[in-house]
DNA sequence: AACCTGACTACTC
DNA sequence: TGAGTAGCCAGGT
């Protein structure tokens, strides 16, 4: 591990803390508004480490609000689960209503 | 050092 | 409109 990534997983951990509740964003939104936008997948590879750092992984899916990485978490639905606990509609591991309760980071912070 | 893999995106057909 | 391809960065083998 490198300092640097370990400041790029930090401020990951630092956007995804401050998404609402009852909200979403997108890896490519993280990495976008911490300069790295080529770099979404490192997003979602920080949230592998998210384990502890009170990070709501779950609020994160990709553009599509598609759950790609749900099965990273405990059981298989999870994810789902504690998306729908927030009243977000997911259906057949997709966010329904995606632009409703997306949460642009740029403009919230 | 080369190649593969992955919680992604954007472009093309 | 939907599926396929290429580019991308970092880590593991």
């Amino acid at each position: 591990m490198k300092m640097e990534t370990l400041n790029f997983f930090d401020k990951v951990y630092e956007v995804a803390k401050q998404i609402p509740y009852g909200k979403v964003t997108s890896y490519g939104a993280i990495a976008k508004y911490l300069g790295a936008s080529r770099s979404a997948r490192m997003v979602g590879y920080a949230m592998n480490g998210s384990v502890g750092k009170d990070v709501p992984a779950h609020r994160v899916v990709n553009r599509k609000g598609l759950l790609t990485g749900k099965h990273h978490f405990d059981g298989t639905n999870l994810m789902q689960q504690l998306l729908e606990s927030e009243g977000i509609e997911v259906k057949d591991n997709q966010i329904q209503n995606f632009e409703k309760v997306f949460w642009d980071p740029s403009k919230a912070i």
